[in-house]
DNA sequence: ATTAGCACTCTCGGCAGGAGAGTGCTAGCG
DNA sequence: CGCTAGCACTCTCCTGCCGAGAGTGCTAAT
């Protein structure tokens, strides 16, 4: 099975409206034609909302008589039952064993989050809880983002997790050369929000500390505030121009800064408050949890799944179990994109467990990202 | 009670002989009329070495008849008990329950690795080994400490635990300064091996960013081969010599040199392997291990005992039972520094089950703070 | 001083039985 | 025809019990 993304859409008048705007769509499918909505009419809904909620709550499977006690529907355990049956039928719900109650499958839990699912806004003291875990004062963007992995996971209480922009999405802001031993040169790039990155290349000409010095100043000069993409674009045409023309320095210059261009560095990522997530009760299950320190540490599906989000548009959700990477089987990955003013940048999100509290968590990951953004603007223009 | 540290030093001659010079010294103290060595009597120290090492290997209760058994031992079970009562008495061992086998104390783990211990050199082979994960090319610094973090944990099978050097033990390269918002600005060290630091200063009168790259090119061409150290005498003395003298551009020079060496920086943690650990039987116990990975998390203690580490000569081992350090209770670190040519610069180690396998990872950790010295020297002369 | 023997203690695995939760099915009701 | 009450059934979980096994401490003999 296909990991499924969720075409969960902030509209274009800012992320939170995009909230909102999302709630709405949602109703209307509800009421509407679409795939799903025929497969369960508004009653079969309305269990299967209770019966998620419930677990989310409890961690515990979920009988009949819950349903109709702790959710107001009129009907009897025996209906209920009836219910849960056709829910289980059409893959939304399983049994641990029989005479037991039932918790979601994947589907379920997609089903909810993508037609069920009410979010509402954080209210304002919410807000301030949250931007108040970042005393401002010169914090370096590295530890900005730091900081909102350690914000997202506490405020969730399950693991925050951040990815530091790449550099090609970045914007120009300074740039160091070091010379190192046997040619080798130590490139330092600062983009505009701040964030410090280096990377070592073996120029194929050998260069003087001084021509790297003059190298940098004139580069500092004409490329602040240039996309690392213009960047790209600028020093290219300027390569084709000049090609013909002997001039000693530029050459070198032009040969220098595409050596540091090539490769794509960054893509970081911070991982915060893994031992949160030891306190569900789903990891204790020794094996279960190994399995998911293991991704913690290996990162490269979690860089995956976050550069997809970074290229999407507005929230994800992505749920482990039923999908191809069984790694996090039983975890689901909430995320979203955070820009500074021009552009895409980086991706932010909460690894929790599938069954995990969304109508809590995704406005705080949400509200984080415009807060990270918003820092990082504010903090280097 | 009070962690415990061990004087197990290194000679002077090189890393290496200095384990043989210790454990020859070890042997010797043994003969010799040290406070410990009256306490327990040859027999005595047969039986707990048995015993340690036998639940090193198990991590079961070692009974009587299993060490008259696995341990030649010319003696009978009887016997056997009777000593194990003795160091039971004296607190090197205990038990989990009346007829369970015995296990070490913190004080039994002391002892043994205090005065009973051999530790035996590596073997080219697991050099070779060890050596091979560091495949140098363009490795920056701070992949290189990474990998020695990583080559720690896969190697012992525990997890392992570098610190980056602080940017005072280190010696000048580079220095480049960034121009933020509001007169704020991103200073960028590079140490001479090669690592880039950053932090970010408010100095008191702004600069433009042209004085601020003429400081920077001079900085660079005067101070680089110093250590920081001297950096800041070199500073310091200058500013005594020209207070008088009214030169505008080397007052911001001092003043802005000043403000950046202000605060410590660096002393960042890597740690690796931290998944390993949980095929310790020890953590089959969830709130342990929960335990364990907050203090990861926090990094404070840990940096505490590695900068102690890091003052002193040769390996540290801290034992975490008994010690007021509680949080890694059932836990052991055994750590030294690594040095590049001029002074100390960081430390790393191991952190895994009192119930280590100490004879194997000590001769690991050090020959890998010995290699991490001259990747880093290497990398960079 | 060392050891053989023995009674004692404690854990652990398996097993049986009962409580509790929940189900599926069937028959009756509005 | 949809909903519900009732009931038999299933499965887990907890408890108590028993015996095997491992290991101890003590005592008496060598």
């Amino acid at each position: 099975m296909r990991l499924v993304e969720t075409g969960y859409e902030s509209g274009k008048s800012g992320r939170l409206s995009g909230l909102i705007f999302s709630a709405y769509r949602m109703a209307r499918s509800r009421i509407g034609g679409i795939g799903m909505t025929q497969e369960l009419t508004e009653r079969n809904r309305r269990i299967l909302e209770a019966i998620v909620e419930e677990y989310i709550d409890t961690a515990e499977p979920v009988g009949s008589r819950t349903v109709t006690r702790r959710h107001q529907l009129a009907l009897s355990p025996a209906t209920v039952r009836n219910v849960m049956a056709d829910l289980e039928e059409l893959g939304y719900l399983t049994q641990p064993h029989t005479s037991a109650g039932r918790i979601p499958t994947g589907k379920g839990y997609r089903f909810y989050v993508d037609s069920i699912l009410q979010v509402r806004p954080l209210s304002s003291g919410e807000r301030k809880r949250i931007s108040n875990r970042y005393h401002l004062e010169g914090l370096r963007a590295e530890e900005v983002l730091r900081e909102a992995g350690k914000a997202l996971s506490a405020i969730s209480n399950y693991t925050g997790i951040v990815m530091a922009p790449r550099l090609e999405t970045t914007v120009f802001r300074h740039i160091d050369f070091v010379p190192l031993s046997e040619g080798r040169v130590l490139v330092v790039f600062v983009t505009r929000s701040g964030l410090v990155q280096n990377k070592i290349i073996q120029p194929r000409e050998p260069l003087s500390s001084r021509e790297l010095e003059t190298i940098a100043n004139h580069l500092n000069r004409r490329l602040k505030g240039l996309s690392i993409q213009e960047v790209k674009e600028q020093l290219f045409s300027e390569m084709e121009r000049d090609r013909s023309r002997y001039d000693q320095l530029l050459r070198k210059t032009l040969m220098l800064s595409q050596e540091a261009l090539k490769d794509n560095i960054g893509g970081e990522v911070f991982i915060e408050g893994t031992s949160n997530i030891l306190d569900q009760p789903e990891f204790s299950n020794v094996a279960k949890m190994k399995q998911l320190f293991k991704t913690f540490e290996q990162k490269s599906l979690l860089i995956d799944l976050l550069d997809r989000s970074q290229k999407a548009d507005g929230m994800q959700i992505f749920i482990g179990s039923e999908s191809e990477f069984s790694d996090i089987d039983g975890c689901s990955l909430i995320t979203t994109h955070y820009a500074s003013r021009r552009g895409t940048i980086g991706a932010l999100g909460v690894i929790g467990p599938s069954r995990m509290n969304y109508s809590q968590v995704i406005p705080v990951v949400d509200y984080t990202a415009k807060l990270v953004s918003q820092i990082l603007d504010i903090e280097t223009e």
